[in-house]
DNA sequence: AATGAATGAGGATTCATTCAT
DNA sequence: CATGAATGAATCCTCATTCAT
């Protein structure tokens, strides 16, 4: 059995200096894991970047993969923030409204920090299980399938696990290539193309 | 600026002894790359599995990196074989039919030795643009695109550069989360509902 | 371009256990110079004899060039000392004296630690260029330069950068001789008739 | 006891062909030596440049070191060739006369493939005793303490042995630094004024 | 709590040399 | 004789982690 590092933060960091640290240190480890990759990511770089000894680093993450998973964590937290709330705000609305409404989202959630994003979608597989991600994972999958039920009536006749994953896995895939694929030079009108197209892909599906 | 190390074989391995020797080695690296990960990969112990010393590595691959490039490279070439064989075979047949046979013909492809397939997928950022997948990508949209003109008539009025992402990006998510999600066990019955699904989702959308 | 390790020593080293380390890192260089040759000084090696891991070693120089240049640093350094104040000593001797002492001053300084010396001489061109050492020949240049000037009076009339390259050469000449021929078995007497020779050789020409 | 490598050449190379692989490799090995130094002149890398296998070279130099050796060796004799000319057309010179055309000779010996020149000095100590250079040494002790002894009578009274090592080491010293302080932009003007003062500083030192 | 010096296993890579063909 | 593929010991260097202060 392969040894695994440890994961957990070491403390809960109540305290406002620690705090503080935790925050150096996870913005250091982001910077550096975008400038120079995970290869290059020592803990010592990140401890010096962080303005911190390399003793303090270990005080709060027991390794590097902990202090990359929290970063992931802490990524994660954001972006799940927007989809919730997109979540809540689109229960209601009619199918075609929706879902135009959550490819939106999907597509400003790949684009918080894309570098950050980017990089961090290659680690994820390497950090192993990281419970919080797959947690999102299946909590956008939930999401998914309630709106679905919640609006069968629009819909033609359908499997809903079937139809969740049809659908998450295409949204995802057109935000994912769209950070991919230049995340800078997006123009409105092109996200705007995008969304639509996207929209009719999955409305088409459903109905 | 990033050093990146270099990925180019060292010599073309014409000699039958020679041949046998970096398909050794290829076929180590890719075996230890799905046990073992990216970072356990060692070329020591590349050339241990591969039965070969590791001057004999270093003869051929001039570098960690450009072993891993050539297997993802080889990897490339037999999805790349499948793929266009059936782009052949689909240039005229009507889009329901056509997209089915692609969308079975994707999911087939991930799943050429799914675990190496996984593997790579983490790794092709990390090792630099690989020209090779780079051209496999546009290749790929280049048939789809020419696929697509072709039928024109059959479709809706549509961009042509904006179906081509959608639908290749459709298609692949769904293959590439089918591999992801246990790709092992994988029923039959299953993938002719994704097949179905997929069909319906890319069909419906282009007409 | 040929790549050129870095030869700056990566800290100061104030604090006192930091400054052990780095002597004993430099004593045992010179001493595994001395015994084993350039070639065969590992910083593996070096590390062991030190006392210290290799890991200490890289933390205060950067790669093994940076170790041997320190070395030949300090060794310089020691060398200067005795010439700056045999200059001192000098500036108001007549001629004949002045050079008897110099040349003394030489041979002597180049007997500090004769072996280490040789090896050191060997290394200086491969270690790309010392500032050090650059800077301490134009320093000689110039003490000597400015010494044959002060006496301008008692030579005969000769350009003085001709006169300091031909005396510089010279008594160097002599000195470095000395050493490579037997530096041990160096009777007083022996010394005492070198000296007396160069000193003609060089006074003979001044005048 | 350090295991010393071997440095004779293997075969006397009388036929033609060994004759040419023989030039060719002494002339890769020079080539190599000078434009990348020491260090980096690997076997591989002759035999390439030479246009010959590994093994030949093997076949003809039992290590790398006796290729240096034989290098070393050759520039030695077309050094000395041209001394041992100099010092019969000299013998029966005048001293001034002598030492002038000498110190020409050794000014210009120095130049013939300077840059191999630099290198091989620097080589000199590490391969070991060179036999042939320390003959050579010897010889030009041999010839100027012969010629000493030939024109005692124009000269003061004095040991010849010391006479001999004073005069070597300085017109050396002269030669050497002329070669060191950029060969190259050597004016026929700087040459001369050279000359000029080193034989008026042997001379005086005779006189 | 914080510090940062020290550790040393481990990894990539080179290169002189051999030897089967 | 020539070839060049193969060898593997040896080397430099990194970096996660510990622990005395």
């Amino acid at each position: 059995m392969a040894r695994v590092p440890p994961t957990k933060p070491r403390k809960n960091a109540l305290q406002a200096r620690s705090r503080a640290t935790v925050d150096a240190l996870l913005e250091a480890t982001a910077r550096i894991l975008v400038r120079e990759g995970f290869e290059k990511t020592s803990t010592n770089r990140i401890a010096e970047i962080a303005g911190v000894s390399v003793g303090s680093l270990y005080q709060y993450f027991p390794s590097k993969e902990a202090l990359v998973a929290a970063v992931i964590e802490r990524h994660n937290d954001e972006i799940m923030k927007v989809v919730r709330a997109a979540f809540v705000e689109v229960t209601d609305m009619p199918i075609e409204k929706a879902v135009r409404r959550l490819v939106t989202v999907a597509i400003e959630a790949h684009h918080i920090d894309p570098d950050l994003h980017r990089i961090l979608a290659e680690q994820i597989p390497r950090i192993g299980q990281l419970k919080d991600v797959e947690a999102s994972n299946r909590e956008v999958h939930a999401l998914v399938r309630a709106y679905l039920e919640r609006h069968r009536k629009e819909m033609r006749k359908i499997d809903p696990d079937i139809a969740t994953f049809i659908c998450v896995s295409a949204i995802e895939a057109v935000a994912h290539n769209t950070v991919l694929n230049g995340a800078e030079m997006l123009t409105e009108k092109m996200v705007k193309v995008l969304v639509d197209e996207t929209t009719r892909l999955v409305v088409g599906y459903l109905r």
